[in-house]
DNA sequence: CCGCTAATACCTACCGATCGGTATCTATTT
DNA sequence: AAATAGATACCGATCGGTAGGTATTAGCGG
């Protein structure tokens, strides 16, 4: 006897994907990600687990999707801005508040579910290339505006990188959202002095 | 019909204690707090599960007594510089080094590991209230030495916490050695200069 | 525009492995 | 002999993953 089932409405593979990634990072980060279970991640996105299992092959896979996406939903914005605003500071300014209301709205990657991607070859892979990627070119901008030397450049992109980290953290441990709005702006002007510093000698 | 069991010599309770704690703080690093199993941290202790559960009540017990010991060994030192350091900028630079050594004997808190710990009230309690009380000790301590505001010296404190776990997590994901020394220098530097203009004010 | 057919998307029910936790017994030490 | 520390064997729940079926949709010939 067939007994009539009702599913979701059956949408195209792309967006449904989008659906489950979105689902997943929320869970991911907010539970952690062996925490997270594919039930409640499937049932999060209104399906089912065999429909979560259609669209990736695996857990790993999806984590991988996750982190994929998320970093390319941060990273366009910055690769944007190093193009069209003139002011490193400026660029840093805007970054931070990026991350900030991507943590408001439970988007941005915590540092542990990071350090649990990064365990994974293939995600530690994709994140190193596209790391080093950014870093260049971010460094590059360096160069050409400020007028400073390369390698120097890249000493500024790692500090860059160690701020914006060390915001994040103490964000997503103890700081209020209005605490951590000033302490970037601390670590803003902090910044805006290095590079006065580099650029005198 | 009884066999002989060969047993793990019979250690007093507090010393056994200290090498599960010794071990699991290894592998809840290492691993993860939710990879890492209750059977392989006691046979990395030596002795079997049932052992472990003599000394401890639960998996999240065990970890109460990792992030405890943890922040024993790592807050005392800071206690003890804040009072006979002289120069701000050198008891950071001392901090930061010890993190780094800490790092790679596989001692330090992950991030990660730290934030699973914190969703649990009772370990969120105990390292809330041990960080107030430490910023508040190491921000009297500015105030003294440098003749600044209280206000200021708060934040002072924070932006030091952030660049010291911004320099942890940029060590824990991609960072050599060597490196993460050379970032520590910078954010040494980037410190002492951000209290000079605060005295000046 | 209509039925028919494939391909696609989704669901249910289950398996097998893992792992935290416990009960009970045994060895060692004092 | 009593207290302490450790070992073994098991249970029960959870969860990733799969097999095999069902519903929905797009496309196509008429």
């Amino acid at each position: 006897m067939k007994r009539s089932v009702k599913q979701s409405p059956k949408l195209p593979a792309e967006k449904r994907r989008a659906q489950l990634v979105k689902a997943a990072t929320r869970l991911f980060i907010r539970k952690g990600y062996r925490w997270a279970t594919m039930d409640e991640i499937a049932r999060a996105a209104g399906v089912t687990k065999g429909a979560l299992y259609f669209h990736f092959k695996n857990k790993e896979d999806l984590l991988f999707a996750v982190v994929k996406q998320s970093w390319e939903r941060v990273s366009g914005p910055i690769y944007d801005l190093s193009e069209t605003e003139p002011s490193p500071t400026a660029l840093l300014d805007k970054t931070l508040r990026m991350c900030l209301e991507d943590i408001d709205r439970g988007n941005y990657l915590s540092m542990g579910l990071l350090e649990q991607a990064l365990k994974i070859p293939r995600i530690r892979n994709y994140w190193s290339r596209e790391n080093i990627r950014m870093a260049d070119a971010l460094a590059e901008a360096l160069v050409v505006k400020c007028g400073i030397g390369r390698e120097e450049a890249l000493m500024a992109i790692k500090l860059l990188d160690a701020v914006i980290d060390g915001l994040i953290v103490q964000r997503n441990i103890f700081l209020s959202k209005q605490e951590a709005n000033r302490l970037a702006d601390q670590l803003v002007r902090l910044f805006g002095i290095y590079l006065n510093q580099a650029d005198k000698r």
